[in-house]
Order: C-alpha cells, then structure tokens, then sequence
DNA sequence: CGCTTTTGACCTGCGC
DNA sequence: GCGCAGGTCAAAAGCG
C-alpha cells in the first residue's frame, strides 16, 4: 500500500496528524516559535476573530515537503504561543540536534506543552 | 544579489 | 442572495 501514496494522502487530509505546542518566552516579551530543524516560510498572518488571536502561517520551504504550520497567539499575551503542525515532513531535518533524542524532544515539548495547556487553555481564560 | 518577512487584496466556504 | 471569516497568493521592502 503505497506508504508514498498513503503518506500523501495523509498529508492532505493532514489534520489527522495535528500536533499542537506552546512555548512561553522566558523574557515574556518576544515572540519566540520553536525550532522543528526544519525551514518554514511564512507567507500570511491574519487576526483571528473568533478566538481573538493572531495567527501566523507557515509553509515548509521544501518541495518535497508539503507540511504547513500555524502559529497563534493572543494579541494581549504573545507569551501564549500555539503552534500547530499540519501535514508530514517527507524529508529529514536540515538541522538535526546533538541529540539523537530529536523524539523524546518532542515528546518532552509534547508533554510540556500539554501542563502549559491546561494551564492557560487552549482558549483564553478570559 | 538573494532570501525572508510583511501587508494587502482576492478567493472560497459556510451561515443566516 | 448577501455577508462574514478564514486562508492563500503575490508584490514590495528590508536585511544579511
């Protein structure tokens, strides 16, 4: 079964694979998107009215690669940053980290992110 | 000179 | 049928 076909297919439908991410800037003044070790172009911000955020897009520069992200904060409190990824990357990362653990990274950030998720909500406190 | 980022406009889809 | 919202593409400007 085509796992190339499967694979695009996937991607298309890409929301299956949603994976979402916060990072709160230490300095709790500067927008700070976390590094994939992928290269991302963005191409469109808009403000979001229904949720009341900003929301950046982000398409993956490589050809190969059709993954898109999304980043959205609130116009209030750029330190919420949400960052979803959409599609699969069909190629490595250019900047692999020292770390052959570029996984448990993830799911560190993963699980991080899911503390800081309840904590400030995937919606605003309000 | 090349690449990246930003802003605006346009298009599509859904709801009323 | 019209309006609103969201999303995408294109062009231009700035920086490295």
């Amino acid at each position: 079964m085509n796992e190339a076909s499967t694979a695009r297919g996937t991607l298309v439908e890409a929301e299956e694979r949603c994976r979402e991410e916060q990072l709160i800037d230490m300095e709790g003044h500067n927008l700070v998107i976390p590094e994939d070790g992928y290269a991302w172009k963005k191409y469109g911000q808009k403000f979001i009215k229904n949720i009341g955020k900003n929301r950046s897009y982000f398409k993956c520069q490589k050809t190969n690669c059709r993954a898109k992200k999304r980043a959205e904060w609130s116009s209030s409190d750029p330190s919420n940053l949400r960052v979803v990824y959409e599609g699969m990357h069909t190629h490595p990362s250019s900047t692999h980290q020292p770390n052959s653990s570029q996984q448990q990274a993830s799911i560190s950030s993963a699980n991080q992110y899911n503390l800081l998720t309840q904590v400030f909500g995937p919606d605003n406190p309000s």
